[in-house]
DNA sequence: CAGCGGGATGTGAGCGGTAACAATTCTGGC
DNA sequence: GCCAGAATTGTTACCGCTCACATCCCGCTG
């Protein structure tokens, strides 16, 4: 075990505080946990002889009388896409001032993966986890854990047997449908995100549900990946037939693909194609033409998520299975009703342009 | 201090296995440290008690002795950002298999913030830390710690007195308006990131040494602050001036926040006006028309300062001060010769598209 | 003025491991 | 058949902290 300071001499303990303050260190233990019956004065030496020594207490020491680690994994599907980027960002926020937070970015989500991530968190000792878990494997995963911390899982459909927290996707797609279908459109064409996900299968029943309850006709549903280029290459295929004149798309990028299909087939949107995405990625606002998208705040889904945990850490039993989140239509310039023809390039929308965020 | 787990009996400790498995306890440690003097026999009847008992060494115990916790501290700015995000990931992704990772989301990069977050981590017992440190601010506070663990920079600028990795913000600049001029392009704006970031400054140097080799007259420069409605509104200022006729923007969210201003003017992008990214986010292939930009590996950034901070760990110094990236070019077609008037959308390029990428 | 309650402080015993060393059991060589 | 030396296992002492309890000192009561 090579040592990771060689040469330094051992940093201070309690004990040379006490000693240098001239108390016991149980004293020095009590000035540190703020216990009430110690006399202002000798808090007064120990404090000094803390900052004169510059010692810390050692968390490991603490950790193993107290059996409190004061930490929470997350484990996460890629965490540097913009869904769980926002999650992780959310939850670690908020428990900053009571946790620390360790993270787990798989680039997988398969139950091999998360079983040996939440494995390494209960090695460490974590006090309860989150797993960020889109997709089903990750779902099944997660209900075979049997730990003996708490354990929540988010963005992992609301039907999971799990304690979790999730955006209302089926409410979401709906509410993209009847967007489509009041502006006067005949039907909504569907461009999901792979069927493993969670909230591709939940997008697409709220989509078939607005579908069957405004009477509309329910086209063949199509599939991409959630990346650009599969919108794009399922716009290719469909920009040629003249029937598609709204398409709603399980996210924002797959939408992107989409628009620029279309514009190279010369199909304006939303002139001749109304399109709606999902997420309300911080570019979406700029896109050509402005993106009417369903906006979910994945920062609060975190953010409920780490609370739910937190409560259920200190003893509280969870309250709901799980915690919906409703999303709601940010609507922008994409869709229109289908006989509308669009001129020049229409300015952006106000609202839009002041939505500030700083980024590199 | 309310116990977590209330009603459940301990969990089983070294000893217990030792008692089920009719050894000492030290026998145990060794099995689980794969000590090479231990009967094969014996070693199997210890590794049977600790699968019955369900046995997990305690981490804070071993820390204790063995003065190690393998655990890393990453503090970053706003981690639901692209770039913090991938470098973040990246970082993980290396660390993983051989350390924990804990991480501290600032939402500023103040000295306060900085510091206080280094405090945390050393509080915790972290065994080195890594700075994601994109603002001078940042850089300020790393260089006034004094921890007895060792401390790496990242996406710091090149010159910053810490070991660090960076990007070559200014190479990247000066590839970006090389390019420009290479076109044809009598002079390049550029859109600046803030003065308080350090990639924005590395980032005009760059611009305006390649303009000063060229010979090339230099612009006011223009400031955003990366995101895209800044762009969007210098987008507005200049898109009446017909003297502007080649843009590198800072990121790509302000182009793309500049191609729709200049779109809603009429000026169309590259006709009239070529514009340069810098990142290549996942989506800049798929803009309308599809971004030139600067590529940076963050990835690669997060896994180089991560293998050197591990080797500092490990004892050794650090090789080199600041270790440098070099962004490299991605010409798309938002650029083109001063003089070249576009007709229909383009096509996509095949490059662009063979791009594969799975995100919510 | 003895006795008493409670605030302030000290003492000793672990928490669950690892390291150093001691003890024991095997080996093989002569 | 005996002993050196290696292989295997056990014993004991901490690591640095908190907890339970003992102690001490003080003013106050009866």
């Amino acid at each position: 075990m090579a040592p990771a300071r060689a040469g330094r001499s051992r940093p201070p303990v309690m004990a040379d505080v006490a000693r240098l303050a001239g108390v016991s260190h149980q004293t020095v233990s009590r000035v540190l946990n703020s216990h009430p019956n110690v006399k202002a004065q000798t808090r007064g030496s120990v404090l000094a002889a803390i900052a004169e020594l510059g010692y810390r207490p050692n968390a490991a020491a603490r950790t193993l009388v107290t059996r409190r680690t004061r930490t929470l994994g997350v484990v996460s599907f890629d965490t540097s896409l913009y869904g769980p980027a926002s999650m992780l960002y959310g939850i670690e926020r908020a428990a900053a001032h009571s946790y620390f937070v360790s993270i787990a970015s798989l680039p997988a989500l398969d139950r091999r993966s998360v079983l040996g991530a939440v494995d390494r968190f209960l090695d460490q000792g974590v006090e309860g986890i989150i797993v960020i878990a889109p997709k089903t494997s990750a779902v099944a995963a997660c209900s075979r854990v049997r730990a003996n911390v708490p354990l929540v899982a988010v963005g992992c459909g609301t039907h999971a047997p799990l304690t979790s927290a999730a955006v209302d996707n089926a409410a979401g797609a709906a509410l993209a449908t009847r967007y489509l279908l009041d502006l006067g459109h005949r039907t909504v064409h569907h461009i999901a995100g792979p069927a493993s996900w969670v909230d591709a299968q939940e997008r697409i029943s709220g989509w078939r549900e607005a579908l069957a309850q405004a009477g509309a006709p329910e086209p063949e549903l199509l599939s991409g990946d959630w990346g650009c280029p599969s919108g794009y290459r399922i716009g290719q295929r469909i920009a040629a037939s003249p029937e598609v004149r709204a398409v709603f798309c399980g996210n924002d990028h797959m939408a992107l693909g989409l628009i620029r299909a279309l514009a190279e087939h010369g199909r304006r949107v939303p002139g001749d194609v109304s399109v709606v995405g999902f997420d309300d990625i911080p570019e979406s606002a700029y896109f050509l033409p402005p993106l009417t998208t369903v906006r979910q705040d994945f920062g609060e889904l975190g953010r409920r998520a780490l609370a739910t945990l937190i409560d259920m850490i200190d003893g509280h039993p969870p309250p709901v299975s799980c915690l919906r989140i409703a999303p709601h239509l940010v609507a922008r310039a994409s869709a229109s009703a289908p006989g509308s023809r669009l001129g020049a390039v229409p300015r952006l929308p106000l609202g839009a342009a002041a939505e500030e965020r700083e980024h590199p």
